[in-house]
DNA sequence: TCACTATGTCAGGATATACTCACACAGTAA
DNA sequence: TTACTGTGTGAGTATATCCTGACATAGTGA
């Protein structure tokens, strides 16, 4: 591996590191449908403001989202809706792990 | 939100903060095209054979790779090929922010 | 049996992340 | 100006992750 793919790599593990955490993978579940202010996001996840700032930041700095202001509110959007399909992905993965426990325990 | 979704993103978030690590997907990449053993990857990677034990570890219990025992060896193939569209979307993101970086310093 | 190889795990210390409370700042409106 | 709202940040603590060296285990072959 040469450095310049291990750069690359760790940059790569940076954007998909700020999308794997619970809370900030349910702002993104909400983002998706249009930009929302901070207190909204807050109000939907059900966490503290400051909370959500900070993880707003970790994907503001890993450029999943982008931010506007719009008077006293910063409007908040999804720069990178690609990232919705890791959920999609996901999903595959959690359901053939399910089935997969379903089938040992069949066999007993 | 109902616990059930939080449960769910916090499984998710499991999964996706498997992969987002460098080394781990470096070795996601190494497994494109078919199982490899432990001692392999740890060439191919450059990392201790220890570590890399431990990062299969983590994406085994992610149930992103599966593992097969080979005399000897134990060797490890991807179980969800479509993680490797997390890099491919990634890559889009990084492109996208350089260029924008480079529109800003090209208006200066 | 013994020696060797491939793998996994334990203990430790360093580093990073997550969360909360308190406070600071910017914008709005009276 | 003052009061209020929405947002971001600093300090502190708790927790999790990462890496390494040393050791343990399982399989191979003489």
């Amino acid at each position: 591996m040469t450095n310049a793919q291990k750069k690359l790599y760790r940059l790569k593990a940076e954007v998909i590191a700020a999308v794997g955490h619970p809370l900030r993978l349910a702002i993104i579940d909400f983002l998706r449908d249009g930009e929302q202010c901070v207190c909204d996001i807050a109000a939907h996840i059900e966490a503290k403001r400051s909370n959500v700032s900070r993880h707003l930041g970790v994907l503001l700095k890993a450029h999943v989202v982008s931010q506007r202001k719009d008077g006293l509110k910063v409007m908040y959007k999804l720069r990178t809706p690609c990232v919705l399909n890791f959920a999609r992905c996901v999903e595959g993965v959690l359901r053939e792990s399910a089935r997969e426990a379903q089938a040992v325990l069949d066999g007993l």
